[in-house]
DNA sequence: TAAAAACTATTAACCCAATAAAAGTTTCCT
DNA sequence: AGGAAACTTTTATTGGGTTAATAGTTTTTA
């Protein structure tokens, strides 16, 4: 039964975020779920498969793919306003547990796990790039793979807990993240874009 | 005799940063330096205190303190311009063996180390930001607490190993780091910043 | 007086076995 | 067929004892 392991998936999913992976046992889940173990093990080989195909459920969800679809109309400015807002869906928030023992126990799963949120992450922005360089928002000036890699390590830097260290102030509240995003569309855009940017923030 | 003190400060900075702090033992430091332990002892108490002294030492180290008087003449731009090359002598380059020897073996030497490391480019970053918005180079609708730790973390970022990860390509080039500046400056400027930034980058 | 060398005391890494938890399997029962 | 529970196997963690390295001290020597 199809559904029946989408539930199992979706269960996981909610307990590895909420306890992380180590805590929760193989029991665990098959009595949240009022299975046995026995029916768990026909879904998933191991352990480490299940993992795993809960990592792949949740980049298949559709939270994770930035609808571009409904934004045709839209400039890319405007485009990257909505952008802005789902990109803490994707790349964070972070659950802290979840990702150390995902890094810990399973460092390949975590590395391809990111991997593949960051070549999703960074597939859009440089469709946005291109847009906007296409407008003739943006600048054409920059070399459109160093800087969405820079503007993907920021967003990763944020996340980590040393280099947060020397100050605890910076919490990501947000203000910070308008902030960031407005730095960010001025760093890439023409002059024709920034007067655009006012108008629309200014509003 | 304080130039012997210097001496030995010196020479031990240049042993951990080469090798690392773990690996180099006091006899290691006075065989290097041809004295007795017994004189390194009259001078450090402790080889913990040699290596606080040689982090001191490294941090009044005028290459460490960015010369803003030699650059009274010239306006933020042309000086962030300067500032930025400087930077990577602040911040890095990161000498790993003594990075991971220092914060496994001396954490809270590494923490205010850091910290400190910082808050010096953090004012020297403020005092940038305040003559542009001054000389209207800059906008001056921008949290400039918020911009100026942005742009530490993302140079923390880039020297952080497993934020890497997911990219081997976008090594710490002299091109990434033009690119780098160009956006912070786009992304701090104002129009009138932006056509000035102009006018430097084409010559 | 200070270098060189010998010394002691600490400390951290290493190994190994015991233990406990949880992965994975089988049996029983409805 | 599938849930419940009992079962075996695997695995990671724990603690103790050993060793090697090196911090820190003392003695020797020039």
């Amino acid at each position: 039964m199809e559904s029946q392991k989408q539930k199992i998936l979706e269960t996981t999913h909610n307990l590895f975020f909420q306890c992380g992976i180590r805590s929760v046992s193989m029991d665990d889940i098959s009595k949240d779920l009022s299975i046995s173990k026995k029916t768990l093990y026909q879904y998933f080989k191991t352990k480490n498969d299940l993992i795993e195909q809960v990592l792949n459920w949740v980049l298949k969800n559709p939270k994770f793919n930035f609808q571009s679809e409904k934004l045709k109309n839209l400039n890319a400015i405007e485009c990257y306003w909505k952008f802005h807002q789902f990109i803490i869906e994707i790349l964070g928030n972070p659950h802290h547990s979840f990702d150390y023992d995902l890094n810990k126990y399973h460092p390949e799963l975590a590395l391809t796990f990111k991997t593949k949120k960051m070549e999703m992450f960074k597939a859009d922005l440089i469709m946005n790039l291109n847009q906007g360089i296409k407008e003739g928002l943006y600048r054409d000036d920059f070399d459109k793979d160093i800087i969405s890699n820079l503007l993907i390590r920021l967003y990763l830097g944020l996340w980590n807990q040393n280099l947060a260290v020397y100050n605890q102030d910076d919490k990501f509240t947000e203000s910070f993240h308008r902030e960031l995003t407005l730095y960010h569309l001025h760093g890439i855009c023409s002059i024709k874009g920034v007067e655009y940017l006012k108008t629309v923030t200014d509003q």
